[in-house]
DNA sequence: TTACACGCCACGAAGTCGGA
DNA sequence: TCCGACTTCGTGGCGTGTAA
């Protein structure tokens, strides 16, 4: 009889996406400028982040003084390669702390990082005792890993700046955190967020995938995000409305399974509606907490996806227009 | 009671469409 | 040409049904 053969490793292989994605510094400086305030004597936290190559390592030690940062930490992952022939893992993951001394200032050409014991994966012991000691942080963390690595910042209580996939929002968790108020988009937005850029070995794919003037081979998904807690300006703007349901009542059909009508664009949302809309994720771009109420995410009363004739339309937010008092039958 | 097959559902480091 | 909105469908996880 064959032995049971155990595939393990496979799935693993199957299962690791490719995370080696790196932001550009044009990107973190078009979004991070909008944060100052945020950082004074703050002790920000890269745990994604080999401080040799992270753009966000740099965009910090550049800005350091200006943003009157206490503390910069970083910390990379390195996968753990047993070697039967050798005693010790030679692949330990690493953090390093910077301080913007004139020491320090001389040696960021080869900065004197310190290694872990373990493989410096944002979930170690490790490396959650430097996110015990920080306040911001702020990174690209690997997307395939996006509701763990939110999770362990809520958990620990931390303030964040991170890029995620616009699907995120279509995460239930991610999605009840920005429903409580207590997470929300950036300022950026899909191609707001220029593209990353990936190692030799990855294929480069897409119509807007390009090798720019450094030789960086950068993708362009023009889907991603910015997830934060820090406040912005844009979230106490209110929405333009220009549209009007009254007289339009044909261009919102209601839904089969929730009372309520769907809106197809942000912009289409109308100015005279009391009751609930069903609108596209991307609205929480620019989403204003007193101006909208978030009721519910994409489903109806019978918990399935909200149709308009049998048709469900891609996941919609169900929101509630504050300023518009329903009136009382 | 257990093991396995099957079907449903959630998901997506994409990529296209179409209006301005 | 730009950019916000939307879609497609293969894959894997999980719950349930059924046979042994």
């Amino acid at each position: 009889m064959t032995r049971k053969a155990t595939n393990k490793l496979l799935h693993k292989a199957k299962k690791s996406k490719s995370d080696e994605f790196y932001t550009q510094l044009c990107d973190i400086e078009s979004e991070l400028k909008f944060y100052k305030k945020h950082f004074k004597k703050k002790v920000v936290y890269c745990n994604c982040d080999d401080p040799r190559i992270s753009n966000f390592f740099k965009y910090f030690v550049i800005n350091f003084e200006e943003l009157e940062i206490k503390k910069l930490l970083t910390s990379c992952y390195r996968e753990q390669t047993s070697d039967l022939f050798s005693e010790k893992n030679q692949d330990n993951g690493f953090f390093f702390e910077y301080t913007n001394t004139d020491e320090e200032k001389n040696k960021l050409s080869s900065p004197e990082i310190k290694l872990f014991n373990g493989d410096g994966d944002f979930r170690s012991y490790e490396s959650i005792e430097l996110l015990k000691k920080s306040d911001i942080v702020v990174t690209n963390p690997p997307f395939s890993l996006f509701r763990e690595y939110v999770e362990q910042l809520v958990k620990y209580n931390k303030k964040f700046l991170i890029i995620g996939n616009v699907n995120a929002i279509t995460y239930k968790e991610i999605f009840q955190l920005i429903k409580e108020n207590r997470a929300w988009l950036g300022i950026n937005l899909g191609r707001g967020i220029s593209g990353f850029i990936v190692p030799e070995h990855y294929e480069l794919y897409g119509t807007e995938a390009r090798i720019d003037e450094f030789g960086n081979r950068i993708v362009s998904p023009n889907n991603c995000l910015w997830l934060t807690n820090l406040d912005t300006f844009k979230r106490h703007e209110d929405i333009l409305l220009t549209k009007k349901y009254s007289g339009n009542e044909h261009k919102y059909p209601e839904y089969d399974n929730y009372d309520g009508i769907n809106v197809n664009k942000t912009e289409d949302i109308p100015l005279d509606y009391g009751g609930a809309m069903g609108v596209p994720i991307t609205f929480l771009h620019k989403f204003n907490p007193d101006q909208f109420e978030l009721i519910k995410f994409r489903k109806g009363n019978d918990e399935k996806d909200l149709s308009v004739n049998g048709k469900c339309p891609y996941f919609r937010i169900l929101i509630r227009n504050r300023r518009i008092q329903i009136k009382s039958e």
